[in-house]
DNA sequence: GCCAATGTGTACGGTATCGAACATATACAC
DNA sequence: GTGTATATGTTCGATACCGTACACATTGGC
């Protein structure tokens, strides 16, 4: 629509500071994004971040079949590849342009050694990462995964947090989590007692087999895992 | 289990640099979390942020009817309340706690004292908050609505981020975005042609009635555009 | 030892979406 | 213009989950 689009049509770009915008305006580079161009690939290391103008794109995740689905839309009002300045390089998703137009673009290097500035957040920066991936995976297996493979999933995350094997947990509260109905969680539930997967009484969960509930699960358990391993390698404790 | 949890075992603090860890000890406050308590309420400026050791907190999404959905799981590995560093103060999740046990808080102002030392960044962190409200958004609308709701959703979120009425977009593609087949989207489409809120034609989508498609769609839209709309308030366009 | 609350199991019709197969219609290349 | 690729429409049985209703079993209070 409008004829010219320059990087403050970017609103991110247009409500910088005006020293960081000095530094900024002349390492951006106006580029053209069409349809069906992938601005990174999953797990991949990013060369640029890049302000949409006119352009639309889908942050997505494609599962191991090849089925996908859409995480999240960046526009205008955005920015193409947080992991960038949030530290952890790549992320298990993919950016596709979904409606062309033009955009912008900042070499990696730029903006990392912008956030160079603080040392301290990059911890933080990096857990908001992985704690991000989580909740992509979730949006993709509620789409995708039986409540069976999303009960392995769940215990699993959980168990990661506990230093047992045992869970505090009725079926009610795991069903409100789940975002389903509780007689869907029980019979779930049941499904693995009797592969001996895992025991229940009123509230106390054991997990019994552990690479058994791995192996029953979705690929998403998996992901999330992997990243926050990749993004918070575990520290010694002393 | 081990009986002493000192800040140390949740693996933030721990990986904490030592100037950082020295002036944030005196501030940590060793807490009990119960079963069930509330962290946080949706939309609430938050008082302080936690470092679960032995506890895990679950990130929920509540609905308008009541139902729920964990977008996120947060146990020793983690910190609930990213809200508060990421710029935003509040976000539209409730955190409870799901597994009871100890944890430890810093109050507010001081982890956001923390952050003033890096002004360059919080553009970027408030908009990373703002997709992160998309991502879990996402994730409930999977579980709870209709195709049809999450198609409207998607076509007004598509919209915010073009200037015309008019989307480049077959149903193929949207099938893809939404993770749902490409009949399930046409048989979508259809009601919303025979409606007269749209009308397409071999991959252009015209809408013609927003209010329309606003009133059909579920309350996810809504939410995420107010987050965008509170974290990112529009700029004049100079 | 009885009662009430809590947690779990079962059953049944309803429905949204799936998977697959196929029909039709439009646009564009040649 | 004819043909081929692309986009959309239709049908049908299968299935995963829902809503509802209720039965049973364990725990703890009194």
């Amino acid at each position: 629509m409008t004829a010219t689009l320059t990087p403050k049509t970017n609103h991110l770009l247009c409500a910088l500071p005006d020293a960081d915008w000095q530094r900024w305006m002349p390492q951006l580079e106006p580029v053209t994004l069409k349809l069906g161009a992938v601005l990174y690939e999953s797990g991949a290391t990013l060369s640029h971040v890049y302000f949409p103008t006119s352009a639309i794109v889908s942050l997505l995740y494609v599962m191991e079949n090849g089925a996908s689905a859409e995480i999240a839309v960046v526009g205008y009002e955005g920015i193409v590849g947080i992991s960038l300045f949030m530290g952890g390089d790549s992320t298990p998703s993919r950016a596709v342009v979904q409606s062309a137009g033009q955009g912008f673009r900042l070499p990696a290097e730029v903006i990392k050694e912008e956030f160079k500035r603080a040392p301290v957040l990059h911890l933080l920066l990096r857990y908001t990462q992985a704690l991000i991936t989580q909740m992509s995976q979730t949006a993709v297996c509620n789409r995708h995964h039986t409540l069976d493979q999303q009960l392995c999933r769940w215990l699993l995350l959980s168990l990661d947090r506990l230093e047992s094997n045992e869970l505090a947990m009725t079926q009610e509260l795991i069903s409100n989590m789940l975002g389903v109905r509780r007689e869907g969680v029980t019979e779930a539930a049941l499904k693995l007692q009797e592969s001996g997967l895992i025991r229940y009484a009123r509230g106390r969960i054991t997990v019994l087999d552990r690479p058994g509930l791995e192996q029953r699960t979705c690929e998403c358990y998996a992901v999330v895992k992997a990243e926050y391993d990749r993004l918070l390698p575990p520290i010694l404790t002393t």
